[in-house]
Formats: C-alpha cells, structure tokens, sequence
DNA sequence: TATATTTAAGGCAATCCGCCTTAGTTGGAA
DNA sequence: TTCCAACTAAGGCGGATTGCCTTAAATATA
C-alpha cells in the first residue's frame, strides 16, 4: 500500500479528524484556526477535498453538514512513513530505522518490557 | 535541529554522496543516470546547489573540479525524520508506533539482539 | 420569507521540482 | 600556443503543489 504525500495544512487537519471521530467542516475549521469565516471555511473543504481524492479521507453526506472520517488509522498511517523513508534511504529496510528509533525514543518502563515480550515471542 | 524537506532525486543524489564520500558532479550523474551528458551534469550540479542551501551538502572548490560532502550523516538524517514525523503525528510520542512496528517489522536474530541491548543499556 | 450556513466550482500567487539552455572558464592535449 | 573537452555559472521553463480566496448556488432555520 503505497501512501500519498500529505502537506502540513492537511496533515493537522488529519489530527482532527483522527481525535474528533467525524467531524464537519466547521468543527475542524475551528480546531485548526480558532475561529471561523466564510474564506476559512471553504479553504477547509477543499483542503478536504484534496485530502479525500488522495484517499485520507471519505466525506458522509447524509446529513446536509458533511462529515469526514479517516479512511487510514493514525498507527497506519505513521507506519507507511515510516516504511517509506526506509524504501528511500535503506532501500526498503525497516531495521535500521527502528533500530535508531528504539535508541532516540524515550521509552518507559512498561513500553521497554512489552518490546521485550514481542522480541521473546519472535524467538 | 531542524530539517529541510527533501525531494526523491535529491534523495537519490544524497546516497550517493552518502556511498562514494566526496564525489564529483560527474560521479553522481554517472551513478544517478548510468550515463553522462551535457544536460544531466548541470541538471545534477543544479540540484547540488539546492542542497548545499538546504544544508545538506557542502562544496569543495580547491580543485576545478568540485566535489560534494555530506553535511549530515545517513542515521542522523534518518533519526530527525523519524523525530519529524513523530511531532507532527504524535506531538513527538511515537512509543505505540514503534511497538506495533517491533511486531510488524521482520528481524533478524541479530536486529533483535541489537534493540534487547540497546534496550538493556535504557535500564 | 429572510438570514445564516453550507456546498460547489474554480481561480490565484507563491513555491518547488526536474530538467534544460546558454555562456563563460579552466585544464590539458596536440 | 592553440584548440577542444569538461566544468562552472546563471538563469529560465513547464508542470505540479500549496494555502487561500471569490463567487454563486443550495439548504436549513428562525
């Protein structure tokens, strides 16, 4: 499953829509700006627009406020970035990347271990 | 530390100054392109330029020829990226990501005794 | 019905990307 | 010394993306 680029605008939008279930566009206009206005709330929509022609999103128009939903889970979605720096600098291997993330990520104890339990099963 | 975006053939352009060291313009279209030409040398030297004013690069000019050293070593390259994308998704959490990935990801025996060590070193 | 809200369609300036053209410089071979 | 191949320097071009906006039409609601 190759992934689409995402922008920054697009990507806080995507947090919202992650944290909010399935928000209107109103609702991520005020997440995102604080505010709200006619230009802010178009400028929204076709950001969604966009976000949804490259498969983040899918828009419910039942009712007639539309509502969005992630059509990829936040989990997914950093683990395709994750696997695609890997295809571009490591050649498609994951390893050394979590490698180095397992050095620069502050675990807790209870993170530790359960890594511990996932590599002991692996054996 | 904060990192410049970076396209695919700046990428690609960056293995190899990563693989050969110091290579010249015309050793980085070589192993780009598997060719050379007029064209693609200052194709290449461009996208150089643009490089050296991300901060990736930097030029050699004692010689007539030039030649091009990384600015940032591959892993750390790799670590801020990852850092990256773990503000911008996780506000810099990626502990639940990187778990999900120990399970995903396929190991070599010595991958995960490396992480058990590295792990073991956390404690 | 009148007003506010929302959708729909599309445009716009700025930026980036990959690539190229043209011109001038340098080093080395004949 | 002349001439040529290789390189640097400067900048442009078409296409795509990005964030934002304008305008107009549809819909809900007071």
């Amino acid at each position: 499953m190759s992934i689409d680029e995402i922008s920054d605008t697009e990507m806080e939008i995507m947090l919202v829509v992650w944290a909010q279930g399935s928000p209107s566009v109103r609702d991520i206009v005020e997440a995102v700006y604080s505010q709200h206005s006619q230009s802010l709330h178009t400028t929204v929509r076709s950001l969604l627009e966009r976000l949804s022609k490259k498969g983040f999103v899918e828009c419910d128009r039942s009712d007639h406020v539309h509502r969005f939903r992630a059509l990829i889970a936040r989990e997914a979605f950093v683990e395709s970035q994750v696997g695609k720096l890997a295809d571009s600098v490591y050649s498609g291997n994951v390893a050394p990347v979590l490698l180095s993330m397992v050095e620069k990520v502050r675990l807790s104890k209870k993170d530790r271990e359960t890594i511990e339990e996932i590599l002991s099963k692996l054996k």
